[in-house]
DNA sequence: CGCAGCGATCATCAAACTGTCATAATGCGG
DNA sequence: CCGCATTATGACAGTTTGATGATCGCTGCG
């Protein structure tokens, strides 16, 4: 699964650990700061997929980190949840009002922490995402396009659904009966050459794009994508 | 405060009335359902924002709803806000796991409520100000108008609604059926190929705008909105 | 009643896409 | 190096699919 990374900014070293523990057994990857200050340090490395604060932090408060994290483009999207001993309207109030996207009041029960941060992530993480990369090459299955680098590379609707194939199986030989079987459909008969000719199309395409490699013949067997994923040269 | 469309489905007469009341007076447009077939009915027709549901429904339960509506790809992305008198952990899991994006206890403020509707709506993508914007195309779906730059497009409707859809999911690509329920109405028995004409005049309007290629057809598929914000070009 | 604004269909044309062939290339085992 | 087996290509004729322009009906409004 995707190892979701979570940035926990707690003080309280008890608390901290056990909510390491309790979000790392939950199959997240968790970063633990215990200062806004630290914090923000943290997140000037790779983004993490979600951070988690305290509303009580020594230095900078969590609400001020959370206005902070807000105004910086940067960190805009980053989802939030604020955690506190508090449970006063005005302050879960003043959190939305920071740009927080859930809450939630100690004491609280690790599950429904994880059940909590499970909703902000399906609701925020990339919907489903459905790209899939290899090297330079990409393939957005949502937006139906194919990419190299930045470039939009135009493959009619065979060669995409045979290279979106090809690409959720990296490296894998198919034969052209199971392409034939998962590309065109498995009660469909079409003379196995024309996968030939599909692939054909499909490296025409990517050639002026110097992917034409992407897509190898395994002689007597089919055809792959190539295995390691060349050099990416974007731009 | 967005002119968002909320879908209230509480069977308490009282309660619902009182929701009805914050949530308009917040700014929402509220369709309020007393029972979960209501509220199925309802969601056959246009897509609202957002769905809050009660747990406690003469019939099928809320988590039940909650569970329907995530497993039709149709409402699947819909924000669902759960409501509930009860507030025993174990509900809490239920109700996450029936794919719940928030959840909040009663008694609780009806500004809490709306805060909380309002993190949910700008974590789904809806920016706070109810206005989407794709390079210098920007649509208010508040004031229902479509502006280039500051220049106001008229389009009908039907095209606004298609607009809108295609603009809260950049570079998604939906087939013409997909676009038929979410943009009509799921209960409508309408030509596949209209959805060709109405993109036609959608393009035509902003065709004057040097905006034509913002609507793109993706061919075996249906239609997208060209993914990256393309720069405005000239007339 | 006549008109204007919308929406849903149709019929038609042209561009895009397909499945097959026939033929030129290539890879491989001897 | 030879000949067979397997691929890569270029060309082709039939289909599909999308873009358009025109039509018909409905609704509200002078």
């Amino acid at each position: 699964m995707p190892s979701n990374r979570v940035v926990l900014v707690e003080d309280e070293t008890d608390i901290q650990e056990m909510l390491a523990f309790t979000l790392t057994r939950a199959g997240f990857d968790v970063v633990a700061a215990e200062t806004a200050e630290q914090a923000l340090g943290i997140l000037d490395g790779p983004l993490p997929n979600l951070v988690v604060i305290d509303w009580m932090l020594p230095g900078m408060s969590g609400v001020e980190l959370a206005r902070r994290l807000r105004e910086d483009p940067v960190t805009a999207d980053l989802p939030l949840m604020m955690l506190t001993a508090r449970s006063e309207e005005s302050d879960k109030l003043k959190s939305f009002d920071a740009g927080i996207d859930d809450y939630i009041t100690k004491p609280f029960s690790p599950r429904e922490l994880v059940a909590r941060i499970r909703a902000l992530l399906r609701r925020s993480g990339e919907p489903e995402d459905g790209v899939l990369t290899h090297g330079a090459l990409a393939l957005d299955a949502r937006g139906r396009e194919v990419m190299v680098g930045d470039k939009r590379v135009h493959v009619g609707p065979t060669e995409f659904r045979l290279l979106e194939l090809l690409m959720r199986n990296p490296g894998r030989a198919f034969d052209r009966s199971q392409l034939l079987d998962r590309v065109w459909g498995r009660n469909v008969y079409v003379e196995e050459r024309t996968v030939d000719v599909h692939v054909l199309r499909l490296r025409n395409a990517l050639t002026p794009f110097g992917m034409r490699k992407a897509v190898q013949t395994v002689r007597g067997v089919g055809y792959r994508l190539s295995p390691q994923a060349a050099v990416a040269a974007a731009s």
